[in-house]
DNA sequence: GCCTCAATTATACACTTGCATAATTGCAGA
DNA sequence: TCTGCAATTATGCAAGTGTATAATTGAGGC
C-alpha cells in the first residue's frame, strides 16, 4: 500500500555525472561552497543524495571533478573565441583580449566558482596541477597571439609582456566581476585593449561582435 | 574537590575582540573559510567557544568585524608605503607598485584570505560596501599619485589609465600569489613596474627597498 | 512474460556545527 | 577580607554534514 517510493529513470553514466557536476557547479556559483551539500547537489540534479557515491568516491571527488571540468569549459571558450576571429594577428588579439572582458565571461557568478575553489587549489596536489596548467595555458596561448605580431622583442621579452598582458586581462575580469556596478558597459573592454596596447605598443581596434 | 574548570584571566574587551578577529583570519588564510569554526577560533584564540558569543552577536557578526579589520589593516599597510617613499612622483608610483607586487602582499595565504571572503562580499549588501570603498579607495590613491606626474591627460582619461594600472597589478599580484613557482624573484615587480609604465608613457625605475 | 542486475532510493549513524543557557570565578572596590 | 558583578567556562541541544549499507525497481535480454 505504501507506494511512496520515489520514481526514477535510469539514466547513463555520462549524463548523471554531467548533472552532478553542472549541479554542483551552479550551487557554488550562486552561494559559495558550503552551499554545495551533498543533499543540496542531489535535490538540484534530481536525485538522491546516496546516487552521488555511486558515481563518485566521495564529495572530494565529486568537487575535483568539478574543477577539471570547470576549467576544461573555459578553455574550450577561450579557443572557440579564436576560431571565429579575423585572420589578422591584431585583430585575433583584439577579439581575444575583448572577449575576456565582458559577458559572459565577466560575471559575478563565473568569480564566485572561480573564488570558491581557491582555497582547495591552494591544498588539493591535483587540483593546484590543474590549477596550473589551465593558467600557463592561457598565458601561453596569449604568447602565441603576440608572437603573431610584427614586434622587434626576444622571446625573454615576449615571454614578459605576455605575463603583464595576462595580468591586465585578469585583473580587469576581478574588477569588473566583484563590482559590476563601477564600469560602463564596454568600459573594460575598452580599458583593457588599451592597455595591452600600450604594454605591447600598438593599437588594437574595438573588435566588432562576430554574428555566427 | 573537582578542581578540574580551567583557569582563565579577565582581558579588555578590545583586546578579547582582536584576538578572536585575528584567530579566524589565520584560520580562513591557512585553511579557508571552512576551517573557521567558532571551536577552532577560540582555541586558537586560547578561549572558550561560548566567549565568542559574549562579544559577537553571531558568527556572521564575528566574521563581518574580520573582513572590517582586514580591509582597515591592508588600507593601512598601503598608506604606510607612501610615507617612506621619496618626495617625487614617479618613484613614489614606482614604490606603490613594487610594494604590492612582492611579499608580503604577494603571498598564497593573503589570496585565500580575500578568495575566502569573495563569496560572503558577493552577497552580505554590508560587506560589500566595506568590498567597494576598499576598491574605490586603493584605486583613488593610484589616481592621485598619477595625477602626480606631468601628463598630458584629461580626468577621463587618467580615471581610465588608473583602473587599467590598477588592474595589471591586481592582477600580477594574484597570479604571483596563486602560483607563486612561475615566477622568479623580482620579476613580478620588474613586469609590474613596466607595465605600468608603459601603460603611463614613461618609464619606472625599480626601487631600492627602503630601510627603516 | 519473466529474470537479472545494475541504477536508484531509503534509512541510519557518527560527527560537527552554531547557539542557548546555567554554573563558575577572576578581580576591582569597599 | 569580603562582596558583587561581569567575564569566562561548562554543558546540552537541535539541525545539518558526509558516508555506509540495505532495500527497491527500472529496463534490456531471453
Amino acid at each position: 500500500m505504501t507506494g511512496d517510493r520515489r520514481k526514477f529513470r535510469r539514466e547513463g553514466e555520462e549524463r548523471r555525472r554531467e548533472a552532478l557536476i553542472t549541479a554542483a557547479l551552479e550551487l557554488i556559483a550562486e552561494g559559495g561552497p558550503a552551499a554545495a551539500t551533498v543533499r543540496a547537489i542531489a535535490e538540484r540534479a534530481g536525485v538522491t543524495p546516496g546516487l552521488i557515491r555511486h558515481y563518485f568516491q566521495s564529495k572530494d571527488d565529486l568537487t575535483r571533478a568539478a574543477y577539471r571540468a570547470l576549467m576544461q569549459r573555459m578553455n574550450t571558450d577561450n579557443a572557440a573565441v579564436l576560431e571565429s576571429a579575423p585572420p589578422d594577428p591584431v585583430s585575433r588579439l583584439a577579439a581575444f583580449v575583448a572577449a575576456a572582458l565582458r559577458p559572459p565571461v565577466v560575471d559575478p557568478g563565473r568569480m564566485g566558482l572561480w573564488a570558491g575553489f581557491m582555497h582547495q587549489v591552494r591544498k588539493t596536489p591535483e587540483m593546484a596541477a590543474i590549477h596550473a596548467e589551465t593558467y600557463l595555458g592561457y598565458r601561453d596561448l596569449l604568447e602565441g597571439l603576440i608572437a603573431a605580431l610584427p614586434l622587434p622583442i626576444d622571446a625573454a621579452e615576449r615571454r614578459r609582456r605576455a605575463i603583464a598582458c595576462n595580468g591586465v586581462i585578469d585583473g580587469l575580469w576581478l574588477e569588473g566581476s566583484a563590482l559590476p556596478a563601477a564600469f560602463a558597459p564596454g568600459e573594460l573592454e575598452r580599458i583593457g585593449l588599451d592597455a595591452v596596447g600600450a604594454i605591447l605598443g600598438l593599437r588594437l581596434p574595438s573588435p566588432q561582435l562576430s554574428e555566427t
